[in-house]
DNA sequence: GGCGCTATTGCAACGAATTGCGCTAGCGCT
DNA sequence: AGCGCTAGCGCAATTCGTTGCAATAGCGCC
C-alpha cells in the first residue's frame, strides 16, 4: 500500500499539497469541477516551471474541450490558495511555478536558453540588498533575470 | 552651423545620442525613413521607461498611419544600436528604457504601483552575488523585480 | 538626374493573455 | 432525492506582440 506519508515528526515528508484541494475549495464556497480536476491532475505531475500555454495543451490531451479562459481562471484561483505562483519568463510570457518547491528566483541564459535557479542563500543576499537600499520587500519568485551563464560568456 | 556641443574635456556635456542616428544607420546600409524619424523624435523627448504601446500611440499622434509592426521592428533596430533597451514590466508587458541613462534595474511595488530604480551600488551587489553563485553575468536592466516598497508593507 | 537593388513598410493573420456575459451545473439545504 | 442559488464554464471579442509576404521607396552608383 502506497503509504502516502502523512505524519512522522522531524522529517521532511511531503504530503502532496494537492491532496486536499477539493475540500479546501468547497469549504471556501467554491466548487470542484471536472475542469479543475483536470488541471490539478496535470499540475500534480509537474515540478518546476510550466508556461500557461503548455498547461493548456496538457489539459487538452486529457479533455479536448478545455478552454484557455478556464485554465487561466483556475490558475488564478490556485494561486490564491498558494498552490502555484505565476511569474514572467524572459520573453514576458506567463510562467507558473508549482509549489511547494520553496520560493526561488530564476536566471535565464540568453546564450543557451537554459534556466537556472537562484540558490536560496544567493537569493537572500539580493533580498537583503534591496531591503537595505529602499526598504523594499522583494518577491524574487516573480521574475526571471536574464544574463549569460558561465559557459556562454560571449 | 549649429555646433551641438561636441568636445570640451572633463565636463559632462550630453550630445544627444540621437543626433547621429540617421548617419549611423545609413553607414550600416540601413535607411532613414519618415517612420523611423517619427519614432526617434518621440523617443528623443523621453527619459526613463515607456511601454511599447505608449510609443505607438505617441507616434500615431504625429503620423496617424503608424503601424505597430514598424514600431516594434524599429525599436529592435535601435536596440542593436544601443539607443534603447527593452525589458518587461511587472505584468510581463514590453517596456523600453531610453538610454544612455546608465544601466539600472527596476523595482515595481505591488502595493502602490510605483517603480523605483535600483541604485548602482545595490545593483552591483546583486550582480556580484549571482556571479559568485553560478558565474552568471546578469543583465539587470532587463527585468523588473516585484515586491512592496517601504510604505506599502501590508 | 535617373536606375536599380534591396531594405522597409503595411497589411493581414496568428498566438498568447484577458474580459464580459448568458447558460450550465455544483452542492448545500430540506 | 429534488430544488434553487450562484459559482463557474464556454464563447466571443479585445488587446498586445509578432511574423510572412508582396508592394514601396531609400539611396548608392552611373
Amino acid at each position: 500500500m502506497p503509504r502516502t506519508a502523512s505524519s512522522r515528526v522531524g522529517e521532511n515528508i511531503q504530503v502532496s499539497p494537492w491532496d486536499g484541494v477539493a475540500e479546501r475549495l468547497r469549504s471556501s464556497g467554491m466548487r470542484w469541477t471536472p475542469q479543475r480536476r483536470t488541471l490539478v491532475d496535470v499540475l500534480r505531475e509537474h515540478r518546476g516551471h510550466v508556461t500557461a500555454t503548455e498547461l493548456i495543451a496538457r489539459c487538452r490531451e486529457r479533455d479536448a474541450t478545455t478552454t484557455p479562459s478556464t485554465v487561466y481562471r483556475t490558475l488564478d484561483l490556485l494561486e490564491e490558495f498558494g498552490l502555484v505562483k505565476h511569474g514572467h519568463g524572459p520573453d514576458g510570457r506567463e510562467e507558473y511555478h508549482v509549489l511547494p518547491e520553496g520560493v526561488h528566483g530564476h536566471l535565464y541564459c540568453m546564450g543557451c536558453g537554459a534556466t537556472w535557479e537562484i540558490r536560496p542563500e544567493t537569493g537572500a543576499v539580493i533580498v537583503d540588498a534591496l531591503a537595505a537600499d529602499l526598504g523594499f520587500a522583494v518577491d524574487l519568485s516573480h521574475v526571471t533575470i536574464s544574463g549569460r551563464c558561465q559557459g556562454c560568456h560571449d
